[in-house]
DNA sequence: AACGAGAGAGTTTTT
DNA sequence: CTCTCTCGTT
């Protein structure tokens, strides 16, 4: 049955799909079907007798890829698997494999991921003696930060300095330095990290006419999604790739830029008609997602920003719930509140059609015991990533290795694990096998003979090439009377994710693919589609694209959301603003925005009154159903009849203010005077009294004083 | 040099 | 809670 294009979409979107040759952009508002299409376009080419193979899509993440090629797939009733699509950073790795021998790197090169950076880093530090005995040096995470926002930015670390991290600027000289000094290291061990491989591709294209002439013919039309987020380099390899043809077909909403701070480029989307003269503009406004009340509130979000975007979304879904803004005493009662609110939506959703959202990662974990309280399956996105674990990178050490041997990462990971071997001795055992010194190899050996274990199983990694399945079988082997002497007490856990690892090891072929997939793309990411009726946790910023019936939206209060680091700069507190847009427009039909009134701060060891985030303030009147949650722990309308503590509980002047609990002193009539130390959620405090010492007590019967 | 205990600090966001 | 660094001991 052929696709009737006209039917399924919207004048604008069948602009965009039919639109065949030539340079093309859509501006995309959320929720305005940017994937379907995406997806018609795509079926749109091939049914036009474009070849699948040659198609390139480039998107956030390579699952978002997959969607899109298996739904036009689906469409036209074949396979689109010849079609190329993936992130970035994974096409620029597969070229640079591909023409490994012009791109002057050695055949076996690793990828590092973030804590590997972190680790050169810090060696790079090291080397340099930087910073010795001066606590107020920049640490090991800032620098790395540093170095590589330079790098995105295309700017000095001097520049980047000055600009964003002012406090830094004695230490410029010296981090400038640390940048060259890493870059050096990163050579000499044959290991690229993310933007390496964007650079490097870059270079290649530019160098080898010949390479650049073949990738032009490969593929022939280009699409890129979420361009809003591009950085520099990615632009010009957008511009490289299109080549003469211009076939190239951009999709992004300046709106939705949430990724500033890894240096994309907002100006890339404005200045695409610049770059590809004769560009076609098409602009999605109509928004299929979101309800009309919903959308009141996310325009509203949009129209407190600095600069003003002129395109509004609208809807013919008029009616729906308006959004809620719930208010609670503290963060635990939040999470108890967020219990309450999905077992009202699971009365009309699935689980998996709600999502709680936050700004980061370890904002949810109040609501996470809470969920494991009530035995709720959940599923966390953005967070500690699988192969960050320990176990995880120890057992990939070894396969590393057999890859690129001059990995020193590697080495020490592997080498720190034989008794009596620390940092220095593995740095020194590293050295004699890097450079191919027997003799001082040797030495070592004899003085500790499981050393030569790693050793021929190294060598036998190296020489053999097993497929990456029974490499890792081998790896494990050897490991896990390691493994067991490391965490005697949840080794158990450990070795499934051992198991887990093995199975993702088993569709690859070569080691180099699996290793360089498994530090681009997140694997946790891939399986999660597959999992049924979980409640999905996860930041905003890896909500990105997605879309559920019913979004909470948690620890909307000053400091968190948004984020205290933000506060310095407009152009960040506009990013936090877009983010909370971007938080807001993933959900359909119910939307419950929840600020915590006292948040427990671990060192100071209690609750600490907070503010609602100005984002929340803003709000105009009306946009929301606002609810409180009184002493008793039960949820009133603002402004109804609250189930009343004692009057003179509530802090604060009457009105518009925010009556926090304060931790200040109070009265009891029996007790007398005291310090309130705690806030014990929902309506406890501990109090520290004069004359009669510690109580616990119900906040009903205590006089708060105002501060 | 290595290692264990212990304190301390500190938590954005991601390819 | 969890990583990270420091310090004292072997």
């Amino acid at each position: 049955m052929p696709i009737d294009y006209a039917e399924d979409l919207n004048p604008a979107q069948l602009a965009a799909a039919l639109h065949a040759e030539g340079p093309l952009l859509v501006i995309a508002g959320a929720g305005s079907g940017k994937t379907r299409t995406i997806v018609y376009r795509l079926a749109r080419l091939v049914e036009q007798g474009t070849r699948p193979d040659h198609i390139l899509l480039l998107t956030f993440t390579r699952k978002a890829a997959q969607e899109m090629l298996t739904r036009a797939g689906y469409l036209l009733g074949m396979g689109l698997s010849q079609a190329a699509g993936g992130t970035f950073h994974s096409f620029a790795y597969s070229q640079l494999r591909r023409y490994a021998e012009f791109a002057g790197l050695g055949k076996g090169f690793t990828i590092m991921d973030r804590a590997d950076a972190a680790q050169m880093v810090k060696e790079a530090r090291e080397k340099l003696a930087l910073g010795k005995g001066d606590k107020a040096f920049p640490k090991r995470d800032t620098c790395l930060e540093l170095v590589s926002k330079a790098r995105n930015k295309e700017l000095s670390v001097e520049q980047v300095v000055t600009n964003e991290y002012f406090h830094l600027v004695p230490y410029a000289e010296d981090l400038s330095r640390l940048a060259a000094e890493y870059a050096a290291l990163k050579r000499a061990h044959g290991m690229l990290d993310y933007d390496d491989l964007l650079f490097e591709l870059e270079r290649l294209l530019l160098a080898e006419a010949h390479v650049r002439k073949s990738v032009n013919e490969r593929w022939r039309f280009v699409m890129v999604d979420e361009y809003q987020d591009t950085n520099l380099v990615q632009a010009r390899l957008v511009k490289l790739l299109a080549g003469e043809r211009m076939n190239v077909c951009a999709v992004g909403d300046d709106a939705q830029s949430i990724y500033a701070f890894r240096g994309a480029n907002v100006a890339n989307i404005l200045d695409f008609p610049k770059t590809f003269p004769g560009t076609r503009i098409v602009s999605l406004e109509q928004n299929y997602r979101s309800t009309q009340p919903i959308l009141d509130l996310t325009n509203a979000i949009l129209a407190g920003a600095r600069e003003k975007y002129e395109k509004r979304l609208f809807t013919e879904r008029a009616n729906g719930a308006k959004p809620e803004l719930v208010r609670t005493l503290s963060d635990a009662s939040q999470a108890r509140a967020v219990m309450e609110k999905l077992a009202e939506l699971r009365r009309e959703y699935a689980l998996h059609e709600i999502a709680v959202l936050f700004r980061a990662g370890y904002q949810s974990y109040p609501v996470e015991l809470e969920l494991n309280k009530l035995g709720l399956p959940f599923q966390k996105y953005g967070g500690i990533r699988f192969t960050e674990a320990a176990h995880v990178k120890d057992v990939l050490g070894y396969l590393r290795l057999a890859v690129n041997p001059a990995d020193l990462a590697a080495w020490r990971r592997v080498l720190e694990h034989v008794k009596g071997v620390g940092a220095k001795t593995a740095l020194a055992i590293a050295q004699t096998a890097i450079t191919g010194d027997a003799a001082g190899l040797k030495k070592h050996t004899l003085k500790r003979p499981v050393l030569a274990d790693i050793l021929r199983l190294v060598e036998g990694l190296r020489n053999d090439r097993p497929e990456p399945r029974a490499a890792l079988a081998r790896v494990v082997e050897f490991y896990t009377p390691v493994l067991m002497e490391t965490y005697p007490d949840d080794y158990p856990r450990r070795q499934q994710g051992l198991d887990e690892l093995a199975a993702l090891a088993a569709p690859y072929r070569d080691l180099e693919g699996f290793l360089a997939d498994l530090s681009i793309e997140n694997p946790g990411e891939d399986e999660s589609g597959a999992r049924e009726d979980t409640l999905v946790l996860s930041t905003i910023h890896s909500a990105k694209g997605l879309e559920w019936k019913a979004v909470l939206l948690i620890d909307l209060v000053e400091d968190r959301f948004p984020s205290r680091r933000a506060m310095g700069r407009p152009e960040d507190l506009e990013e936090e603003r877009r983010l909370m847009y971007v938080a807001c427009t993933r959900a359909r039909d119910r939307l419950t925005l929840f600020v915590p009134e006292s948040i427990y701060v671990r060192h100071l060891e209690r609750h600490e009154p907070m503010r609602p985030s100005p984002f929340v303030l803003e709000l105009p009147h009306g946009s929301c159903l606002e609810l409180r949650e009184g002493f008793g722990g039960r949820l009133s309308p603002v402004g109804g009849p609250a189930r009343s503590p004692a009057p003179s509980a509530v802090p604060g002047p009457g009105g518009s203010g925010a009556p926090a609990p304060k931790l200040g002193f109070c009265t009891h009539k029996i007790y007398g005077r005291g310090k309130i130390i705690e806030h014990i959620p929902p309506d406890k405090y501990r109090v520290n009294f004069q004359h009669f010492g510690l109580k616990v007590i119900v906040g009903q019967y205590l006089q708060m004083e105002d501060a």
